[in-house]
DNA sequence: CTAGGTTTCCAAAACGTTTTGCACAACACC
DNA sequence: GGTGTTGTGCAAAACGTTTTGGAAACCTAG
């Protein structure tokens, strides 16, 4: 364990190679390994080798800190999401990861797990500019006050879940209101008439949208309970649906394919089966809805795309230095029908 | 449309405000301020009191590049990994991410899809010193020559797939031999003789760790065909197998999760019933193994805990600006019997 | 009154880049 | 022999911090 000293060393105690090591092994002057490393002025072709040779001799590689300080950005984007093991933000994450990738950027990922403390961290990672921009997926209604802090004055992009009154803001999101409709649609052309409904966390937008559009094309009579989006919410909400005694209704929409699976794990162990007994969908269509048995009916949301789009978006103002104009873009879901919903049993 | 200028101008036209406009407007230097923020070196009550007020009514947050710079380092490391969307690498993700958390870092997520340019990227960006350390979790065989530019010279940890030859380096990895026999046991057990095996891609370690296991263990005769880990490749090997005519094995061991729902759907159209007909068995356990009809008898990989552990131990070096030295961790592995294993016909 | 200690603050250097204004030389053109 | 023009390279400033060596003012004890 040998003790090792101030900060900027490298590991193995050799300080990385800077610019100035390069210029005097080169015998030339920082400026002019710069211009050669970035072409911004001409150098003499035999300097220029020179220079080059050194520099790969050295493993010289400029450093981004010093770079981003002066050009005062980092060509590095946030991405604040609750839940990066849940499939439908990851592959959102794809898509914010393809676009930014594609235009010169990197992407930091900011996973806060619900937990405001590692919300925090994040938030000040990114007051403190060490990133250019954010795309910010709410999983839950993100604290106001923090964000407040941001909206407005860093050039923000929010994706799929969009923030009550948070001002002049760039917004990608899912038809969930559409999405919904094709649910209740769907279910009532089946011969439904009466449905429960389990819901997402109700001061979700997304949430509210999805069961809005459900109730209005549906017609018919729904029975709402409200959860939060997660599996375990889907299968205590249908317990406790069928712990009253019989079931009313004849079809369930949950409010996510999580809650779904919930609520199918709920139903089979109560001896009902899916669709015979009781129709069943749900909404994103994530990975899982396809494999479960029996496969999900259920709302596809274009998850990669919706990050493709904000992220797209944000960059395009980031690269200007300006910040984004407030505008939507509401991207078409999709009705996935399976093996889940039949017509009622009688 | 307004021009903007400058780099360092803020978005909205303003300038961000600095530690100077903090000490010009508190009527201190600027040493004072940091001071202040630091709690560095004792000052003044009255005078910090008034520094703290003008520094939350400009809202002044010190610029992480300028501290980064200065201190040497960023308080964030890299996470490369091959896909996001696996839910394996999720999870993986997940534990990287507590652990740093823990320890006061943030995580910069770098996905390369198994893409060279973006591997280039990332790569680049870590030698640029934008991340104090990297967890690496290969999905695949990584470019030897890229890698060899940072092993040695830069914290770095390899998590879950240990990679040929790579000289001194923190290893953390899941007991992936000790999981094979487990599976091979498993099946000779209940009575197979005959097994084909789907192996993932013969040049990485885990892989053939794996199937070495389950040779070991099961003693009876194994055909192997080699794949690449996803789930296309497992449903056409399988395919394969079965356009021989009838299948010689009455046991399917497939080196992961994806190839064995692959798999499973190759069995499904040719008519064949799992596990009546044959059994199947997978590795890793992601979500979707227990979620598939019929549930999928695996190996469950402690996925958090080995990006939990591998960036414990990263972390523990690079704090003290050490490279950290040659070791390795295995974690234990546990099966998982479900539904998808029986007896043979016979 | 002096010697030494404390308290409080500041100036300046350093971190590693990029950018800009300028100097010097070489060359051409009339 | 002026007068541009072009090629080549450097010095210095700037980006926004933290750190360090003092300086100035005040107090205390002898």
């Amino acid at each position: 364990m040998t003790p090792q000293n101030a900060a900027p060393r490298r590991a193995d105690g050799r300080r990385p190679a800077s610019i100035k090591d390069v210029a005097a092994a080169a015998g030339v002057s920082p400026t002019t390994v710069s211009h050669v490393l970035s072409g911004n002025r001409p150098v003499n072709e035999q300097t220029a080798t020179r220079v080059r040779s050194v520099v790969s001799r050295l493993g010289y590689v400029p450093a981004s800190l010093a770079r981003g300080l002066q050009a005062g950005s980092t060509s590095v984007i946030g991405l604040l999401i609750p839940d990066i093991s849940n499939t439908f933000f990851a592959e959102l994450a794809k898509g914010v990861e393809d676009a930014a990738h594609h235009l010169g950027y990197g992407v930091i990922l900011c996973n806060t797990e619900f937990d405001s403390d590692r919300e925090d961290r994040y938030l000040g990672l990114i007051r403190s500019r060490f990133v250019d921009g954010v795309v910010y997926a709410a999983g839950s209604p993100p604290s106001r006050q923090r964000l407040d802090a941001l909206v407005g004055q860093f050039p923000i992009a929010l994706a799929d879940e969009e923030v009550e009154g948070l001002g002049a803001t760039l917004i990608t999101t899912a038809d969930h209101e559409g999405g919904g409709r094709l649910v209740g649609e769907h279910l009532r052309t089946l011969g439904h008439r009466r449905a429960l409904m389990l819901t997402g966390p109700s001061d979700l937008r997304s949430s509210g949208a999805r069961g809005s559009g459900f109730k209005e094309a549906f017609e018919g009579e729904v029975v709402e309970r409200v959860g939060d989006f997660k599996e375990e919410s889907g299968y205590r909400l249908m317990k406790e649906a069928l712990a009253t005694g019989r079931l009313e209704q004849t079809a369930v929409f949950a409010g996510n394919d999580l809650m779904a699976i919930g609520a199918l794990a709920a139903l089979r162990e109560a001896g009902l089966s899916v669709p015979q007994d009781v129709s069943l969908a749900g909404f994103d269509d994530i990975r899982a809805a396809s494999l479960v048995f029996p496969p999900l009916t259920t709302v596809h949301q274009p998850a990669y795309d919706v990050g493709h789009t904000a992220t797209t978006q944000l960059l395009q103002y980031v690269a200007r230095h300006q910040v984004p104009p407030s505008a939507r873009h509401t991207l078409p879901v999709q009705l996935k029908v399976r093996e889940s919903t039949a017509p009622p049993a009688s």
